[in-house]
RNA sequence: GCCCUCGUAGCUCAGUGGAUAGAGCGACCGCCUCCUAAGCGGUAGGUCGCAGGUUCGAUUCCUGCCUUGGGCGCCA
């Protein structure tokens, strides 16, 4: 024990001691909580108490953080700065004096004051081994967050099902996925939403591209216009009603045409200049009328087919990239059952709506959006924003505590405006989270490729899988901020070297199952092993590390941030293979044997649980 | 034009109101008779965009400027 502790021999400190009346700590505190078992909650504590003792009714948030620096501790506490103002004394000085009220732990090896104020703790080893026990009791579960009551909803990825889902949208499939899942692990009760957009003008652009298609295989040929979808998946399913039904589709293409507007003279180049764009979403609308009145009821089974067709197609790509949904919404639906029309009444009564040009306007501008906003156009349509508000009010009805939108980062500017309409119907707005999930760009040695949705020559999400493997997909897709433009290296992704770092954590946990094997111990024996043996820099350090695996996991939770996830498992996986390469773990020492093994299999253990998280295996060779 | 976003090592990116700003890749020098070299050790590499301000302390917060990307439809 150093000397700087020796004349703190109060242990364990009476209550009133280190809780006066007039402090804010509470005094019926039982006293075990004082010996909490985790190091970082226990030195808070301590520091509440000495706290408690040198400033009674002074209130601060006692931070611990670990240091980069080793030679800083295992732990290193600002709360002496932190009080310098408060207490008009000098940093130094207040750190010196709560080090001297600091209670005794066995926990605790070393207190000392450093640099500007800082109180630095040494643990003791023992403290710092323990960890192996805890996570090889807790297996599969340690790290996780205790239940805390909340329900979680995470909607994402909601894409169009108009086409394949793009690399884009790989994105926010591996964001939301892991996202969700690391909220269920610290502790939430969540609910995986995809939020179906299937009333809108771009399903009946689909629908229109599909029965165009159908019509071609007849000879009935009506151009087929740019703005219309234009993959080879369109003409697979035109394929498949005429297989299915024959030509009971089939109208004239004159008789179509004859009541559409024109669509303007070609152009090779894909560039219409902008009133001819114009031009060309009228004819696409006209011929989207002409085949509702042709077809009648038929047009809902053309419709109808398109959708239920590309959105298994979604479901089964997204379900091999190991994203799962608990909930398929239907926007559709949100009209059937009248709740667009109530929400908007409901904006109405409240006079939060207006009338101009004949449409109805939501006054979003008084409720932070940057302007008005229309919710019903002159025809009497609902607008997708309509639609979205009454989505919206419907996942509050629903009970969740909390809603997280996860968009494209093209959508920022609907924040406002949702928002808006929640606070305007007198909804709790700060439930709602948007996370906006920018860009991706792909590179191939080291070249930008191209992609342009207009030109139909994007990327598929399922052309990156079968490219570079669904690990190495996830695993890149989180490697970055959400927030931030991704540049995804699909050379560096395909490799299969050690210059993936996707490779690099999966070949720590593969390293961990050989060595046991190479053993053929029992391993239901370890938990049992005697950890003394554990005294090296690298393994106090290791556990160190897995000891800030729960703080890791509730901090990334905390900030939707998986990637500080995928991070800290790069971290661990370095710490292992350090570890590995200095030291054997298969050494003629039984008792020391043990020891490392215990370690190596609670490495294995979080390895296990963090890739889980982030949806990535864990082979057990490679 | 207005609003938002971004700027950290050659490249791709983490990070934080606090101690000497980190990792991977690339470069250079080493390590397999030894548990998987898909690994490890070491060296080099930085005015944290620029200028002010708040603070005991700013790369972090605020303002302005420059820069990156995006948004500003009765589109979805």
């Amino acid at each position: 024990m150093n000397s700087e502790t020796a004349d703190c021999a109060r242990f364990p400190p009476q209550p009133e001691e280190w809780a006066p009346g007039a402090g804010r700590y509470n005094a019926s505190l039982p006293l075990r909580t004082l010996m909490s078992s985790d190091p970082k909650t226990h030195l808070a504590e301590l520091l509440q108490a000495a706290l408690a003792s040198v400033a009674p009714g002074e209130r601060a948030d006692i931070q611990l953080e670990r240091p980069r620096d080793p030679t800083h501790g295992d732990f290193a506490s600002n709360l002496a700065l932190q009080l310098a103002r408060a207490l008009k004394e000098s940093p130094r000085k207040i750190a010196e004096r709560l080090v001297r009220e600091l209670p005794t732990s066995p926990m605790v090896d070393k207190a000392e004051v450093a640099g500007a104020g800082f109180i630095n703790f040494r643990l003791a080893v023992a403290a710092k081994t323990d960890v192996v026990k805890a996570v090889l009791a807790r297996r599969d579960d340690y790290g996780r967050g205790a239940p805390t009551g909340r329900k979680v909803q995470v909607e994402f990825v909601s894409a169009n099902p108009t086409g394949p889902l793009h690399v884009g949208h790989g994105r926010g499939a591996a964001y939301g996925a892991s996202l969700a899942c690391l909220l269920a692990f610290a502790g939430n009760e969540v609910c995986r939403e995809y939020y179906v957009n299937d009333a809108g003008r771009q399903m009946d652009i689909l629908a229109l591209s599909t029965w165009l298609r159908y019509l071609e295989s007849f000879g009935e040929t009506v151009p087929f216009p740019p703005n219309a979808y234009q993959g080879d998946y369109v003409r697979e399913m035109a394929a498949q009603i005429r297989q299915a039904h024959g030509s009971l589709y089939v109208h004239p293409a004159v008789a179509i045409l004859a009541s559409v507007p024109p669509a303007p003279a070609r152009r090779e180049d894909g560039e219409y200049p902008p009133e001819e764009k114009e031009q060309l979403e009228r004819h696409l609308d006209g011929l989207i009328e002409a085949a509702k009145d042709l077809l009648g009821e038929e047009w809902m089974y053309v419709h109808q087919h398109a959708l239920t067709e590309q959105l298994a197609d979604c479901r089964e790509d997204l379900e091999a990239f190991g994203v799962h949904f608990d909930c398929w919404f239907s926007e559709r639906s949100l009209y059937d059952t009248g709740m667009v029309a109530k929400v908007v009444a409901e904006l109405e009564k409240r006079g939060h709506i207006y009338g101009q040009d004949g449409a109805k306007w939501f006054r979003s501008a008084a409720f932070g959006d940057e302007k008005d906003r229309v919710v019903q156009r002159d025809n009497g349509s609902y607008t997708y924003f309509a639609s979205d508000i009454a989505y919206h009010a419907n996942k509050f009805e629903r009970g969740f505590d909390r809603v997280i939108d996860i968009w494209g980062a093209d959508h920022h500017g609907y924040v406002a405006r949702v928002t808006g309409a929640l606070k305007a119907l007198d909804l709790d707005a700060d439930r709602l989270d948007v996370a906006l999930v920018q860009f991706v760009s792909l590179f191939r040695d080291g070249a930008k490729v191209s992609m342009s949705t207009r030109a139909g020559s994007y990327v598929t999400l399922r052309e990156l899988r079968d490219e570079v493997g669904g690990d190495a997909c996830r695993f890149f897709y989180l490697l970055r901020k959400q927030d931030q433009a991704l540049d995804f290296d699909l050379t560096l992704a395909k490799s299969e070297s050690n210059d993936n770092p996707v490779y690099y954590v999966q070949y720590a946990h593969a390293r961990i199952c050989s060595v046991l094997d190479q053993w053929g111990g029992k391993e239901d024996e370890l938990p049992e092993a005697n950890l003394k043996p554990l005294a090296s820099e690298r393994e106090l350090g290791l556990c160190g590390r897995l000891q800030s695996f729960p703080e890791v996991v509730a901090q990334a939770a905390g900030d939707f941030a998986p990637h500080a996830l995928a991070f800290y498992l790069r971290d661990l996986a370095g710490e292992f293979h350090s570890w590995y390469n200095a030291e054997r773990l298969l050494v003629d020492d039984d008792r020391q044997r043990r020891a490392r093994l215990a370690l190596a299999v609670a490495v294995r253990q979080v390895l296990r649980n963090g890739l889980r998280i982030l949806g990535v295996s864990a082979p057990e060779a490679m």
